[in-house]
DNA sequence: CGAATACTGAGCAATCTGTACAGTGATTTC
DNA sequence: GAAATCACTGTACAGATTGCTCAGTATTCG
């Protein structure tokens, strides 16, 4: 749908202060209460904002250890594995993909053996052929999207470039 | 730091209705307001819970292609890399991992063709041997905590298990 | 120029937040 | 076993915020 720099701005002080209300942030951004409501209810209609769920850290609950698993399906097993991977809680998020493997799943353990644990159950499934597992050291860059926003928003300027 | 069922319960009320406020959310949960207050500023304290920040769609903003690149980086040019890759705003996320491959990160880009574009942009670095890329195709599980969180309430229950 | 759209500034009733305090039950400590 | 500690309840109050509405103004567009 697409956002301009008004947009931009609300969204990156949502994502630095989220617990702001909508009169805080038209104090902040300069703006009519009423803009802000009118942005807000926009990007939520339109997607843009999915939600405003709790950013809970896995670490934090006892799950420290996360890492990545590349998986080789079965022809035709495609379905059946999803819904196994949907029924493990230490399944993250998966993807299907293009290229080597089918699938790619982020996992979190409670350490490095128990890692083991949860790959089994991963793996324990008629359909997945094989698959490979790295573990995640570091993670320089956290999940983010401020800078994206601002670059959508920055295209906005110019729409036909 | 580990939380209990009421824990769990209130995040996952939080994550299915973020935007309700805590004196709701005791009604939801059945206890007190003050309870629900100390429990999230415990969980907040605690770091459980990082942040409400506003949950973006990458696709909505015009960014609906997604990639996971997998890159080799020659020795030593680890901090120069994650310092380069930090400054791409297609760049989601970025993990130092095991196993092939030094480093894996998410990426997102305005289409196919584009997605051209921002691994020149990834690779174009002095340090980045090679890269392998993967497309999503499907998301069959989208980024979630609530099974995980669900569990480790559980287990909370049988601490010494 | 006229219409449509977006933003401003204001107002109002209802609700919520932050904070405090006393009472109660359960668990821990000595 | 008694005291102390801790978590939760229920209540209270002032101040702030929300949802909503409305009229006026600015900007864009055909």
């Amino acid at each position: 749908m697409g956002i301009d720099e008004l947009d931009g701005r609300l969204l990156e002080l949502l994502a630095a202060e989220p617990r702001i209300g909508v009169l805080e942030a038209s104090r902040r951004l300069g703006v009519a209460r009423g803009t802000v409501q009118a942005r807000l209810d926009r990007l939520q209609g339109g997607g843009v904002i999915r939600g405003f769920g709790p950013d809970v850290d896995p670490a934090a609950i006892g799950y420290p250890v996360t890492a990545f698993a590349t998986l080789e399906i079965r022809q035709g097993q495609g379905r059946d594995v999803r819904a196994h991977l949907a029924t493990v809680p230490e399944v993250l998020e998966l993807h299907t993909i293009t290229g080597r493997g089918d699938m790619l799943c982020r996992l979190v353990a409670r350490s490095n053996a128990d890692l083991q644990r949860v790959i089994d159950k991963v793996v324990g499934f008629e359909g997945i052929v094989r698959a490979s597992t790295a573990i995640v050291m570091e993670n320089p860059v956290p999940l983010r999207i401020v800078p994206l926003v601002r670059q959508a928003a920055r295209d906005a300027g110019r729409p036909a470039s």
